[in-house]
DNA sequence: ACAACTCTTGACGCCGCGTCATATCATGGG
DNA sequence: CCCATGATATGACGCGGCGTCAAGAGTTGT
């Protein structure tokens, strides 16, 4: 049992040690820079031995973006429990994807690397539900959140309207503003000063536009901001946004 | 000089050749099943030949990517020369945007294929800009319809809007709702009707809540949608939606 | 000490990209 | 009509990366 245990664990580790030296690699040189040839020189382990562990080069950047995801629905669970109105929670929502991103810039930039048709294409099919199943997490709090607002009277839906259709369009402002700012457009040609600031404030111009109670403008959501942080992100927004200059 | 031309014309017409096979290529069997061996092959040239006119595999995709964005940004300009008040006319980029999308489905593929980090890390760095060049056209547009509105006092900006961040509200809702329906997000999970009725809508949305004259509310933009088609994209409109069974 | 078993290794086969020496073709002058 | 000269096309080749597997190193149990 112990022995089995101590077995495993150092399988652990040495998969850890794998995926440490291929996410340098990725980021330093890029998906092309890095190979398995590289990732076995650098942990002094043969190419055989990395290849009891990813079955392709494709399932090792998979693997480095599914951890990548779970670290930050982490986060967003523990924002979700935010004490407050449901609109307050969204926003909490938006500060664990914004204290994610400045904590784990690269994080984002791996997931767009394996985002690529190339990457998903050579994995057997039977793996990608797993890749998807913290998103699909991300997305039953969102509608859990709207639909709390409707029962307790926060949101009433106009005709035509669904719990859905704001649910996208949430994600939707969310994803392809992330797009855009890692650099699917043309940003600095639109020179926009916080583009971080911009999404989250379109966020909420289609809150209210949704009539999403309490609107933005009849609510201090600066003040919600900085209670998230201080109640549910206390050591990350240290961290993320400096904490003077004490050590 | 007539030589010239004829020789430059067959050149021009090889290289459609080799871009038309790629692009089958490409959509039949994805990012590896496209091989410069396979495009000699099915064109019955040989390979140096093709790299007379590309000179690596991601050039050849970013050419047939920049294609497709100049399709894509001729419709745009179209539909911007819609005759109305500036909201409506966003409202004609989107349908211009809605009918290259239900039109040539296949180019929004190979432009996620192309947007790929693995594909422009190989490019030498000069050949990005022209890439963006039509993103940034299409942004242009935007901002200056954006204007226009302000201009005409169909918008008022409240303190702290600026015209950059609704432009950049709806690209995001835009673009970020075509990852999702390209499969990017859970999109199967949150069951929508209508994924682009859904980013119509929220674009609806946020137009409302920044205050852009008429609102939704005020206005048939149904009918607005109807008249752009109608005047605007005739025939695109007949090959898109179906003309009842005339021929 | 040795057998049986497990884990590790790196040389190898294969494939695709991109090159370049060679072959083929076009043109024009003798 | 033929050959020289330059332009164009070709595909065999080198290289590098992926993934495999037979052989070797290490471990365990008797």
């Amino acid at each position: 049992m112990t022995i089995q245990t101590r077995k495993q664990r150092d399988l652990r580790r040495r998969e850890d040690l794998f995926l440490q030296v291929a996410r340098r690699l990725l980021l330093e040189r890029g998906f092309h820079g890095l190979t398995m040839d590289r990732i076995a020189e650098e942990t002094e382990y043969s190419k055989g031995t990395t290849y009891l562990h990813f079955g392709c080069k494709e399932e090792l950047i998979l693997e480095l973006g599914k951890r990548s995801r779970r670290q930050r629905l982490e986060l967003i669970t523990r924002g979700v429990t935010f004490d407050g109105r449901p609109r307050e929670r969204m926003v909490a929502i938006g500060v664990a994807v914004d204290i994610h991103t400045r904590l784990f810039p690269d994080d984002v930039r791996i997931w767009e690397i394996m985002n690529a048709e190339s990457i998903i294409e050579k994995i057997p099919a039977d793996r990608q539900p797993d890749l998807k199943a913290s998103d699909i997490a991300v997305n039953d709090m969102l509608i859990g959140l709207v639909n709390e607002a409707i029962a307790c009277g926060d949101l009433v839906l106009r005709p035509g309207d669904s719990p859905q259709e704001i649910t996208f369009g949430l994600w939707a402002i969310t994803d392809g503003g992330f797009a855009a700012i890692l650099g699917n457009a043309p940003l600095e040609h639109l020179n926009l000063r916080d583009p971080y600031a911009a999404i989250f404030k379109n966020c909420h111009v289609l809150g209210d536009g949704y009539g999403w109670r309490p609107l933005s403008t009849e609510w201090d959501y600066d003040a919600t901001v900085e209670r998230i942080r201080r109640e549910v992100f206390p050591e990350e927004s240290r961290v993320a946004f400096g904490g003077g200059e004490a050590a």
